[in-house]
RNA sequence: GGUUCCGUAGCUCAGCUGGAUAGAGCAACAGCCUUCUAAGCUGUGGGUCAUUGGUUCGAAUCCAAUCGGAAUCACCA
C-alpha cells in the first residue's frame, strides 16, 4: 500500500511530464515482477507508446531513466523487458518502509467500531431437529471469520442467528420420541441432545417410509399415501396444537429444543465460533405479516383469487413470488421480510446485513432483496446474501436419508485423534504435560479443519473425502501453526531489544520479499473484508508462513554477527509473527507457543 | 425448458479490475537433521486453463456460442 501509493505517484508524475498528459496515480498499476527478472515492481508501458510515440522498450527505458534520476533515493535501478519496466527499490527505502510498518501497533486494523457504523453477519441458523453437519461446519467458520476480518475494519459487529425452533421438521421428532423413546433423555441414554433429537428424526422418517408403503399395498396412490399416513396426520396435528399453545405439546418442544440448544452449545465452543444476538423464529415469525398488509394498501403486493398474496418480480427476472399463504399463514420469506426490516430498526448505525446461506438459495435471496427494495426501503441494496457452495462427498451430496452426512462432533472428534496421533509419532511432545498435550492436539485438529475449509473460494463447491483425513503438512492450518511456533522459539533463544537501528544494511532476496508481503497485509484484510471472503486472507497467510521458512532456512538469525543485521531479521521475524497471529484469529485459528 | 453458478496438473485448490515462460500443496522420485523445531527446506517429472469463435499489441482472465456438472424455478425451510 505504501510502496504502491509512492510508486503510482512517482510514476504519474513522471509520465505526465514526459508526455504532457493528465493522468491521476489511480490510472496507474504497478504489479510485482516475476521471479525470473531482476526487481521488485513493474510497470506495463503498452498503454503509454501511445503518448510517447516511442516503440516500447524506447519508452520503458525512457520512464526508468527519469525514475531513477528524480527518485534516486526510493528506485535504485531499472530494467526494461520488451514492454515491461522492471523496478528495483533501495534497500534503504525497503527498509523505511518496514520501519514504518513496525512501528505502527497493529498494522492492518482499525481501531474497533472506530467507524460508528455496525454490520450484523448472520450465521449458523440451524434446525432443531438434527445435528449439526459439515455444511454447517462450512457456514459457520465462514461467518465467523468474516466478522473477525470485518472487525477489523473498524465496524461494529453484530453476529447473528437465527434458530429455526417452529414447524414440522421438529414436530416429527416430537411425535417419534412420544411413540418410540420410553421417556429417552441426554441424561438417562448418556446421548448429546441434539443426537438424541435428531435419531427420533430419522426414526420418524423410517415409520413414515413404513407407513407409506403399507398404504401404496391398499392401492392408494403415491401422492394419496403420503398425505394419509397416520404419523404424518398426527405431526400436522401436532403443529395446530402447537399453534395454539397447547400445554402439552408446548412442554414437549421446549424440553426437546432444550436438549438441541445444550448441544449446538458444546458444538459451537468446539468449533470456536459465537453470537452476539440469538434470535428464535417462536418469536419473529409474525413479524412479516403486518408488512405484508402494508404491501397489499401500497399496491404493491397483490392477492390472488384463492386469498394468497403475491408479488410480481418477473420485470426484473425472476418469478411471481407467493408472500403469504391462502389460509393467511406466513412463510419463509414473509419472516425474513419481518427481520429485515425489525434488524434496521433496531440497529440505527446498520450498514450492512450480511446472510450466510448455501448456494442454493440464491434464488430466494435475490426475491427477497427484491422485494424488500420495492417496498421502498433504501437499505435493501445493504443487505447482501454470502453464498457458499456444497461440501460434496467423493460420491456426491450429502444426504441425510441415506446416512451419509459427515457429523460436525464426529468430524471433530476424528481430527483430534489423527492429530494426536501424527504429534506423537513425531515425537514433539514428549516434554508437554498431559493438560499442554490435549491442548495442543485441540489447536492443530481444529486448525487443519478450519484452514481446509476456509482457504477455498466461499462461493465454490468443495469436496471432502470422510476417509482420507485432512493433511497436516504442506498448504495447511498446521504448517501456518508450526511457522509460528518456530518464530517463538526463535525469539525465546534470543534476547531482543526494539531497537530499529539498521540503516546501511544490505537485504538478501527473501528479506526484501519478506518486507513486501508484510507490508501487503493491511491491503489483504481490505480486500477480504470488501469482497466479504476470507480465502483472501488464508491463501496469504500461507503465502507469508512459506515465505518465512524459506527466509529462515537461508538467513541465520543466532549465527548473523552484524548485530545491525542481527536486530533486523529479529524485528522482520517478529513482525511476520504480529501478522500470522491476528491473521489466524481472524480465521478462528488459535496459534500455539510451541509444537 | 428458463435463470444462476462452476469446469485450471493424477487429486485438492490458488491465479480472474486483461500483461512476461499459468502457480502452490498432496501423491511419485532424488537430495538435506553435528548449526535457531525436518509438521521444514532444495530439486525432478507432471498442463490443449472444457471446446470453438470474437474483442486487441496481448486472453486462464472480457464477450458469444457449444459441451459437461451443480443448484434453483413450492402456499418447504
Amino acid at each position: 500500500m505504501l510502496i504502491e501509493q509512492f510508486l503510482t505517484q512517482a510514476i504519474c508524475q513522471t509520465v505526465n511530464v514526459l508526455f504532457q498528459i493528465q493522468l491521476t496515480p489511480q490510472d496507474i498499476t504497478v504489479q510485482r515482477t516475476n521471479k525470473e527478472f531482476e526487481g521488485e515492481y513493474t510497470l506495463v508501458v503498452f498503454p503509454y507508446v501511445k503518448h510517447s510515440k516511442l516503440p516500447p522498450p524506447e519508452t520503458a527505458n525512457l520512464i526508468g531513466n527519469t525514475l531513477i534520476k528524480n527518485f534516486n533515493n526510493e528506485i535504485l535501478a531499472y530494467n526494461s523487458v520488451k514492454g515491461f519496466l522492471n523496478l528495483v527499490l533501495s534497500h534503504t527505502f525497503l527498509l523505511n518502509v518496514f520501519k514504518t510498518i513496525h512501528s505502527i501497533k497493529n498494522y492492518g486494523y482499525e481501531v474497533e467500531n472506530s467507524k460508528n457504523k455496525t454490520i450484523m453477519v448472520e450465521y449458523a441458523s440451524p434446525n432443531t431437529n438434527k445435528p449439526l453437519h459439515l455444511g454447517h461446519v462450512r457456514n459457520c467458520l465462514l461467518g465467523y471469520s468474516l466478522a473477525q476480518i470485518l472487525k477489523t475494519q473498524g465496524y461494529h459487529i453484530i453476529k447473528a442467528s437465527i434458530v429455526n425452533d417452529r414447524g414440522v421438521h421438529i414436530c416429527k421428532s416430537m411425535y417419534a420420541w412420544q411413540q418410540l423413546s420410553n421417556g429417552e433423555t441426554p441424561q438417562s441414554s448418556g446421548i448429546k441432545g441434539d443426537h438424541l433429537v435428531g435419531k427420533y428424526y430419522v426414526l420418524f422418517n423410517n415409520l413414515y417410509k413404513k407407513e407409506v408403503e403399507e398404504l401404496l399395498l391398499k392401492g392408494l396412490t403415491k401422492e394419496e399415501a403420503e398425505k394419509q399416513a397416520p404419523c404424518m396426520l398426527a405431526v400436522n396435528n401436532m403443529l395446530v396444537k402447537w399453534e395454539a399453545k397447547d400445554e402439552e405439546v408446548l412442554t414437549l418442544w421446549k424440553t426437546m429444543n432444550n436438549w438441541v440448544y445444550k448441544g449446538f452449545d458444546e458444538t459451537y465452543e468446539k468449533l470456536g465460533v459465537n453470537f452476539d444476538l440469538v434470535e428464535y423464529e417462536h418469536n419473529t415469525y409474525l413479524y412479516g405479516k403486518t408488512v405484508i398488509k402494508e404491501g397489499l394498501n401500497k399496491k404493491v403486493f397483490y392477492k390472488k383469487d384463492n386469498g394468497s398474496v403475491c408479488v410480481d418480480l418477473t420485470p426484473d427476472g425472476l418469478d411471481e413470488k407467493v408472500l403469504l399463504r391462502s389460509n393467511g399463514t406466513s412463510i419463509y420469506i414473509t419472516q425474513d421480510i419481518g427481520t429485515a426490516i425489525e434488524r434496521f430498526k433496531n440497529h440505527p448505525q446498520l450498514i450492512k446485513l450480511i446472510y450466510t446461506v448455501g448456494n442454493e438459495q440464491d434464488y430466494h435471496f435475490k426475491a427477497l432483496f427484491k422485494t424488500l427494495e420495492k417496498l421502498n426501503y433504501t437499505w435493501a441494496k445493504d443487505c447482501y446474501h454470502l453464498s457458499y457452495g456444497m461440501v460434496e462427498l467423493p460420491d456426491g451430496k450429502m444426504k441425510s436419508r441415506e446416512g451419509t452426512v459427515v457429523d460436525a462432533d464426529d468430524l471433530i472428534e476424528s481430527m483430534i485423534s489423527t492429530a494426536q496421533q501424527t504429534t506423537e509419532e513425531l515425537e514433539k511432545t514428549s516434554h508437554f504435560d498431559e493438560s499442554e498435550k490435549i491442548q495442543l492436539y485441540k489447536t492443530i485438529a481444529m486448525g487443519a479443519l478450519k484452514y481446509f475449509i476456509l482457504k477455498v473460494d466461499p462461493k465454490k463447491k468443495m469436496l471432502f473425502d470422510p476417509k482420507e483425513s485432512i493433511d497436516l503438512q504442506g498448504h495447511t492450518g498446521p504448517f501456518i501453526q508450526y511457522t509460528f511456533a518456530r518464530i517463538q522459539s526463535i525469539l525465546s533463544k534470543i534476547n531482543s531489544t526494539d531497537t530499529i537501528e539498521f540503516n546501511a544494511i544490505d537485504l538478501h532476496q527473501k528479506e526484501k520479499e519478506l518486507i513486501i508481503l508484510n507490508h501487503d497485509f493491511k491491503q489483504v484484510l481490505q480486500n477480504a473484508a470488501n469482497q466479504y471472503n476470507p480465502a483472501i486472507l488464508a491463501n496469504y497467510i500461507y503465502e507469508v508462513a512459506k515465505l518465512f521458512n524459506q527466509f529462515y532456512s537461508t538467513c541465520p538469525i543466532i549465527k548473523e554477527h552484524n548485530t545491525q543485521k542481527q536486530n533486523f531479521r529479529i524485528q522482520l521475524i517478529k513482525q511476520t509473527a504480529n501478522i500470522i497471529k491476528p491473521a489466524m484469529l481472524c480465521l478462528g485459528i488459535e496459534v500455539p507457543n510451541r509444537m
